[in-house]
DNA sequence: AGTAAAAGTTTACGCGCGTAAAAATTAAAT
DNA sequence: ATTTAATTTTTACGCGCGTAAACTTTTACT
């Protein structure tokens, strides 16, 4: 820096000024460092800036399974628009393992983020671990909520999916019958199941919870084996089925599929299917998925919102928000 | 750092030589080191560390798109081998864009990493970008090869691919036509639309291929239109369809279910489908697609292993090597 | 016990930059 | 042309650690 500032003819501190942020030195200082900029090619050192900086600009993005589509699609934005906020955002992924997750936070305490996005893995999560990054970090949560952890949350409404899915399905036919894993993963899961009877309740039919067995991520398949299970064992209690995610569904419309069951809301079909989340694949499962699609853009673009605001009041709000956004409904081929 | 060595009775130099390599120092100093550390829970300061060493253990991985789970599964699997070879990785996706592929490898270059490892977009990267970087950090290219670039290739064998879900269409029924994208994003697709033309001729039987129309890497949308195009205009060349891969077999699989076009090797069917790749979801089709698994294991496994080998060479590499896994031919459903 | 090799200690420097303070310069305003 | 405010320059220090050199202590071995 100190040779490049002699090439461009100008100080070393201001120099260091107009990297910290070209708007803080004059136009034509700042020109001058750019004619240079463009001989020279020089580039800041980015581990003796963060050494000496009070902040960094990274943020770190935390989801619990970037192998799983939903996850990579909002990962993906929310990359997007940390790098337009003018954050240098990393990616992390715990692949379902909650010690890997706990790494993750070890590592990001290392790189002094000036914040955190976090979705936890939710029910295996370390909640103590999280809770003391939390406090040492800011960090906002999203997706997945934990109660009281970070300084705010943003997800989508698990009420606004199943209200609509299940009501939509009581307008069109039968009422559905709900399926989900018997220990599901995710706190979402919980909700939705809660949002299903609290609807039973609401539009008076009976209640049906299904639940399947089944550990880990690999929710596809265990909508396949747990539905296969179930056909072969007298079927589900109504020929309408709600799951309580589209990586559910499409195990399931695939045992259907096995099992020469034909799916859908016309003549001939013998069970409709609907699901919750708009995952990028329901356009292309067979028959496509009737499901409540996440406001992936609201959910991404707020959640970078939030923490540039944490960012910007010193890392601590006064209060802990959470937003619920809504969700919409897609009318496909299953349901 | 000093104050850590004075609480564990040990010189500083020697604190510092434990962190670099705990091995690196004698059992009992090392013993000292490490009971203070379960008191004062002392982690040096990476950027300080950074700045000081020639050579950091950070490793880039980049892959072009992560939102598709081929790559997240890939990406998975080399970030843990990473993890266990003493590295530390970090995940990034160009997510098909050009410009973002450079703006990473860019990034790259600022944090000085040990190695990258390297999947390109393919024909729409800036070659010449990549060239450069390869000139300036030790790279490992992996699943798509730029000729010529980078320390060494690793990645799957097309020829294998295709040859094998040829050569059993071919046994197992009428010759198959090749089901592909016009402009493929990868150099595998040109690989392997090669191989499916030398198959022909070895095995005797004409080649059809049929291109669709599309650009990006929403494939699985892309071969649900150009499916549905192609089978409203009088069906395709062949009741065999080898895709070039899994992802356009999906988007083709949708489009004859909703043609109601039965996919399968039974009787009623009309028409047999496979594909290369094994992409997660593949299991999951309607039905279940028959297709030539990569080995994601050793194409992981080798890819870190190379890049092992490449850092402790000091970053180069006498001649650069080229390593191409077998597939492995996975009979399901749809042929 | 004696000796060479291995490891640890002291001392000191430098990495590349942020940043503070005081002085000097420039730009804007009366 | 003056005054005043805004920038830049000079000078200087420190961040937290790697690392080299010379020296001292510990370990291993005959």
């Amino acid at each position: 820096m100190e040779e490049f500032a002699a090439v461009s003819g100008i100080s070393r501190p201001t120099v260091s000024k107009y990297f910290n942020d070209p708007d803080s030195v004059r136009r034509t200082t700042r020109e001058k460092i750019e004619k240079a900029l463009e001989r020279y090619e020089y580039r800041p050192n980015i581990y003796a800036i963060n050494q000496n900086r009070k902040l960094t600009k990274n943020v770190g993005i935390v989801v619990p399974f970037l192998a799983d589509p939903f996850f990579s699609e909002i990962a993906r934005q929310i990359e997007q628009r940390c790098v337009q906020a003018g954050f240098r955002p990393t990616l992390f992924s715990s692949y379902g393992v909650p010690s890997v997750e706990v790494d993750i936070l070890e590592a990001l305490r290392s790189i002094k983020p000036a914040g955190v996005l976090l979705a936890p893995l939710g029910r295996a999560s370390d909640r103590s671990a999280i809770e003391s990054f939390c406090a040492d970090i800011p960090t906002v949560l999203f997706d997945s909520n934990l109660e009281g952890m970070g300084e705010a949350f943003v997800g989508s409404d698990n009420f606004s999916f199943v209200s609509q899915t299940v009501e939509y399905l009581c307008r069109s036919g039968d009422a559905p019958c709900f399926f989900e894993m018997a220990t599901p993963a995710n706190p979402n899961a919980n909700k939705r199941r809660l949002a299903y009877l609290e609807m039973a309740e609401r539009l008076g039919f009976e209640p049906h919870v299904v639940k399947i067995e089944g550990e880990g991520w690999a929710f596809e398949e265990i909508g396949q084996r747990g539905a296969l299970k179930i056909l072969s064992e007298g079927g589900f209690p109504s020929d309408t089925i709600l799951c309580s995610n589209d990586r559910l569904a499409i195990g399931l419309l695939s045992a259907c599929y096995e099992k020469g069951l034909r799916v859908g809301r016309g003549d001939g079909c013998a069970l409709r299917v609907a699901s919750n989340d708009d995952h990028p694949f329901s356009r292309f499962t067979c028959p496509s998925l009737t499901t409540a699609a996440h406001d992936y853009e609201a959910v991404s673009s707020r959640s970078v919102e939030r923490l540039g605001e944490l960012v910007e009041a010193g890392g601590r709000f006064s209060s802990r928000s959470e937003e619920l956004f809504p969700a919409r409904l897609v009318l496909r081929e299953s349901a």
